[in-house]
DNA sequence: CGTCTAAACATAGCATTGCTATGTAATGTG
DNA sequence: CACATTACATAGCAATGCTATGTTTAGACG
């Protein structure tokens, strides 16, 4: 047992692959190859062919997602942060629409089923801090509040991005959230200073 | 000019299509010929190849969809019947998740761009019955909420039906929605009993 | 009614796709 | 240093979407 993979490889074949989505030019097994030096043949032996490929392209997604998510600086309002990290994720997905697209289609397991969680635990983290510090009731149930938090983001910018709603409806998030918030027990007022703060972070 | 296309062929290779979709079968062209009698060129006299194939494959998903959330029978209460149409959507994508899919693929443009705009028009009317009878306040913007409305449904399904989360997680479309319409202004309690009834008429 | 014509339709074959079979080169191990 | 095992290259296969070409059919017109 000898010959050992190279990782910088596998590195390079998913990242010529969120290229080709990136550009909008056909993904095939020939034009990832392309430019690149190695052969055909490498697709095989380091994914097992083109559906692995894609598999490690869809991880590669939430793994950036979810680095991007972790990357938002949390401040001392966790609803403010709740607010950035629902802004970090659309600004996410609208950078790259086509890997986010792969993200979420169906067929190509993750490698890794934890690496969706990833998503979750940001927003789950700040909304136990809200919890902590009095903004949400105590009764709140934390992931379900992430999960909705999610699930408002993802709805939105897959309208958006492969679907029939024009950008400007992103702009839908920050009333979507601030209802969610203050159903979960936020000031009002207060509630919607901290999701413009943390809304409008992002571009 | 003479020989004149038969309706029914180009009905039956879209059904064909759904029914391949349905049964995860990869929908390649003879694979859709196969067993109508028809030739491969049919796919090409009647939709120009099989982009075309999947733009009126999308297509066609959008008039089911409208077709279901028209029959919804609607009642006295407006906010009763919005749970309902959310819930008449996610029961409709879940019963045929992929051809749901292609409905929200891009790359595939409608026909018919305004088909996308009778999910919304069925959601707008009982957003606006809502607001006359004041149980929303009359400053509310019923194009934005029946948007958000169909993206706390799409993203609840989207996650669902091609993304990571469980089935489970549906049951969050009603205190998501209670949320958004407690936020145009319904009074809580009866927001939610109003939501109550309406979600859970679909399985 | 007969004829002509344009469209619908069938068949065959093309380039490209993902994939595999086969052969070669390279590298860690003993 | 030899060997075994793996990485890697090349060639070719079945299947794909599509097109070129020929045939059949249905409506318009005298």
């Amino acid at each position: 047992m000898v010959r050992t993979k190279d990782p910088a490889v596998r590195a390079l074949l998913i990242e010529r692959t969120a290229q080709l989505l990136r550009a909008r030019e056909p993904v095939t097994l020939r034009a990832i190859v392309a430019g690149t030096g190695v052969s055909t043949m490498a697709v095989y032996t380091y994914f097992d062919g083109m559906n692995g490929l894609w598999q490690a392209t869809r991880q590669e997604g939430f793994t950036r997602l979810t680095a991007r998510l972790g990357a938002v600086t949390l401040s001392a309002d966790p609803v403010r942060d709740l607010a950035a990290l629902g802004a970090a994720y659309l600004s996410n997905a609208l950078a790259n629409p086509d890997l986010y697209r792969v993200m979420f289609d169906v067929g190509f397991e993750l490698e890794d089923p934890a690496a969706a969680d990833g998503t979750l635990d940001c927003l789950l983290r700040a909304v136990e801090r809200a919890k902590d510090i009095g903004r949400f009731r105590s009764d709140v149930d934390a992931l379900a509040l992430a999960t909705q938090s999610w699930a408002v983001g993802h709805g939105l910018v897959s309208l958006v991005a492969t679907g029939p709603l024009p950008r400007q409806a992103l702009d839908h998030g920050a009333p979507m959230l601030t209802a969610l918030f203050i159903g979960c027990g936020d000031d009002p007022d207060t509630c919607r200073r901290s999701v413009r703060l943390g809304w409008h972070l992002e571009p």
